[in-house]
DNA sequence: GCGACAG
DNA sequence: ATCTTGTCGC
């Protein structure tokens, strides 16, 4: 009898296409609420991790704004210099069939050419949703993975920086994503976020407006101030004809004017190249796996 | 009470 | 995140 009803509202839901959507909706959100209580854990995971944060420069490699000049010495491949040469790029992809279906991707590019120079991808299971405030915590494992396996096999390459689909410091707490990687691997980010999250006051409305006054050409930017009077990030410009900005916050071991510096150097269209391929490519191959 | 809320 | 058509501009 159990299964009767069971077969029969399937079918429903089949035939009718809203139900399914509806369905979906309600599902996202109780998996949301019956995740509450675990949510004040990762509230402590997201604090602890934090005491670990770095919010300034900390590398031994140097970003020199304007200088395009590859290295000097001709013919010699065993001179080691200290300037910017690997940045990565990680981001997710999702079926549209099976949401919790995704690809991460880990792309390296080669500075300051924008040439990739190596990528990997990862086809996975995710059984949490996406709870704002909580990215990491779905999204951060797959893409550990990739890093680890980049280290162990291509270290050679492995990236001096890594840029993020998602926010460092303008976040709820002041640790998304992409601060969240950072530690976790010890190596310098920088979030990108495509969208402003809403935080300490921050909204569309107060962005919009100060986009329009401030923001007139690709690499203009303005800090985001919140109404604690912290700067949590920066709204940047990268394309002359681009209305919406790109945010940019802190991730780990790097400054904000070091980060909006690099960001800089890396847009040839809204999103800086690492971010876009790392979109572009897990899409990609999320598509020919189906 | 209801809505808002990175990807 | 994903679903979608056209459309404005170089």
């Amino acid at each position: 009898m159990e299964e009767d009803d069971d077969e029969a509202s399937k079918d429903n839901d089949e035939v009718v296409g809203l139900a399914m959507t509806d369905r979906a909706e309600e599902d996202a959100h109780n998996v949301a609420a019956r995740l509450l209580p675990q949510q004040a854990q990762w509230i402590e995971e997201q604090e602890h991790l934090k005491r670990s944060l770095v919010q300034r420069d900390h590398f031994l490699w140097k970003y020199v704004p304007g200088n395009d000049i590859i290295s000097t010495v001709s013919g010699d491949k065993h001179v080691e210099d200290n300037s910017l040469h690997y940045v990565g790029g990680v981001d997710l992809s999702f079926c549209k069939e099976d949401p919790s279906l995704a690809c991460g991707a880990l792309i390296v590019l080669e500075m300051p050419r924008l040439k990739v120079v190596y990528k990997d991808f990862d086809i996975v299971h995710l059984d949490l949703p996406y709870i704002p405030g909580f990215l990491a915590f779905r999204e951060s494992p797959v893409l550990l993975e990739l890093l680890r396996k980049m280290r162990m096999h291509k270290p050679a390459l492995f990236p001096q920086l890594l840029m993020v689909d998602g926010n460092g410091i303008l976040h709820p707490r002041g640790f998304g994503l992409a601060s969240h990687l950072g530690v976790l691997a010890d190596i310098p980010t920088i979030g990108i976020g495509k969208n402003l999250h809403h935080v300490d006051g921050l909204n569309d409305i107060v962005v919009k407006v100060l986009a329009s006054k401030y923001l007139k050409k690709a690499g203009d930017a303005i800090d985001l101030i919140g109404k604690s009077g912290k700067v949590l990030g920066a709204a940047l410009k990268s394309k002359d004809d681009c209305k919406k900005p790109v945010f940019v916050s802190i991730g780990h071991r790097i400054s904000l004017d070091s980060a909006i510096d690099i960001v800089r150097a890396c847009c040839m269209y809204r999103l800086p190249e690492p971010v876009r391929q790392a979109d572009i490519e897990s899409k990609e191959y999320l598509r020919k796996m189906l």
